[in-house]
Formats: C-alpha cells, structure tokens, sequence
DNA sequence: AAATAGAACGAAAATGATTATCACTACCTA
DNA sequence: TAGGTAGTGATAATCATTTTCGTTCTATTT
C-alpha cells in the first residue's frame, strides 16, 4: 500500500469512511495533476483511462467527500463548473488570477496583503479591472 | 422620467440600447433593494408584482446586459445561482464575509488590506475558517 | 475462509439554474 | 403609414450536479 494511499485510508478510518479502490485512484489522479485545477468532468475522464468502469456520480461524490475532509480545495473560477485541487499540507495559502479573456489561471502566494494589488499587476504583468475577496467562516450567530 | 430612469436611458442610448419598461422596471427593483444581493429568480418574483406579463428569459437578459454595462455586479456566493447588486457610483468597493452555516452575507469595506484578516475577525464576530481573494483582468497575452 | 451488515458503487433519471430558439410585438425612421 | 429591427415571452434545450435504486464491495465477525 503506497504512501499516499495509507495516508488515504487513516482520513477515511478516523472519519468511519471506507478505502475503496475508486477514491484511490480518484486521489493518485489529483496528486498526479498537482497545479491543474480540474473540473469534476475532466478528473473522471482522467479517471476513465484508468478504470472504465468508474461512474460519473462516483467522481462527484468521491470529490465532494474529499472537500469534507479537508483533501481537496474547492474552487471556483466562474466558469460554470466547480475545479478541485489538493489542499497543501504547509499552511501557505495560495490564491489565483484569472483571465476573463483566456481563462487562464495563474497562482501566487499570500505574502502581505497590502502589497497584493499593486505589486501583483507588475508582478504578473496582469492588468487588474475587479477582484472579489471572499472568507468563509462562522458569524456571531453560529 | 425619474432620475433613475432618465440615467438608465443614458447608459442605453450610448451603447445602442433602448429604454423599455421591464429594463426601467428591473433597475427600480434592484434600486429599491439594496443592500441585498438577489438572484434572478428572486429579482423575477418581485417584478411579477408589478408586471405579472414579464418572463423569466428577460429578467437574465436583461441582468446579463447590466452586467456589461457596469450597471450591476454579478456575485458568486457559492451557492448554485447567480447574485446581482447595483454597482456603486463611488469607487469604494466593498467585500463579503460570507457564513457557510447560515448563509448571511456581511459587507465591510475595502480599507487597508494588511488589516483584513485579523481585523475583520474581531469586528464582525467572524470565525475565518477559509478565504479566497480573486483578481479579474487581463494577463501578459491578453 | 464463508457469512453478513452496511457502505459504496454504476447507470440512469431528476433537478435546477441558465441559455437558446422562435414567433410575435413595440418602437423608430423613412 | 410601412418597414426594419431590437426586444420580449413562452418554451425547449443545455449542462453541471444530485438523487435514486438495485447491485457490488469492504471490513468484520463466525
């Protein structure tokens, strides 16, 4: 049993989920493709090449599952499809830029929020018309 | 002509538009409910009121076109549907902490961005369990 | 190693937000 | 007033995601 796949099976112990053959491989495939930001869509024709009789639905609630569990990142780049990627051991977050002409994603550290916008346009060469910043948490009321 | 109306008229006319009442009528609506962040489907049930004739296909086109004319912004709170707010005149932006329990939505300012995180956790009550920061706008091939 | 209960699966149907189609209407211009 | 075109409403189509349901697999106990 690899490593990755030991570790796999700890998550799912400690949390009365069972290692099944499908959910490792739906993890080798994400490990496999550290960087990308894939789709649901796209992880389960990766997946297909591996295991042809692995179900669409089983892709999506393996992911799903994996976001409970703190092993993918849940993403969202407004294109229409959620994109997962594996959720980094150290804490050093990172954070995107997305094209709206080209969709292309580029990443960059968190480093000191101040210094995000204007050092980030140069940096990049990215001309920046809108950013969002979202956090997830609890309020008062919860 | 309102105020309101003789504006959006303005912005029509420039870009080749026309004014028509469900457009004159979707602005009052969104006018009349700010602060809140409405969905389509949301924007369309109140508009029923007062034209019960108009059809959902137009409430999208019609949000769809403000959307190009920086007459709106369009907002992604993660929760399947897109959300609308009227774009303000002045260039202070604002955020949204966004509760995954309860699904409330608080602003707050842009302010100093070293601040955010820390800061806003003790001025909102807010637990940050997670944030994303995007930034839309063009790349270096774009 | 066989038995078993419950978790997990695959296929396919269902869902739900959004988009596209198309015939009809309203408005502007000649 | 007629003609052309933008805009509309109803409805069908799309497409990502979720649910359903009967079957298969996993882990554990005999």
């Amino acid at each position: 049993m690899g490593n990755k796949t030991q570790e796999l099976k700890n998550i799912l112990d400690t949390n009365n989920y069972k290692l099944t053959s499908q959910r490792d491989l739906i993890l080798q495939i994400l490990a496999d493709n550290e960087g990308e930001h894939l789709s649901a869509e796209e992880i389960y024709n990766i997946v297909k090449q591996r295991d042809s009789g692995i179900g669409l639905a089983t892709v999506y609630r393996t992911l799903e599952l994996f976001g409970e569990l703190g092993i993918v990142q849940q993403l969202n780049f407004d294109d229409n499809c959620r994109r997962y990627e594996l959720e980094e051991n150290n804490n050093e977050h990172h954070h995107h830029l997305i094209c709206i002409d080209c969709g292309a994603v580029i990443e960059f550290n968190d480093q000191i929020l101040e210094e995000f916008e204007t050092d980030l346009e140069k940096k990049y060469d990215f001309l920046v018309t809108e950013h969002s910043i979202k956090f997830y948490g609890y309020c008062e009321n919860c």
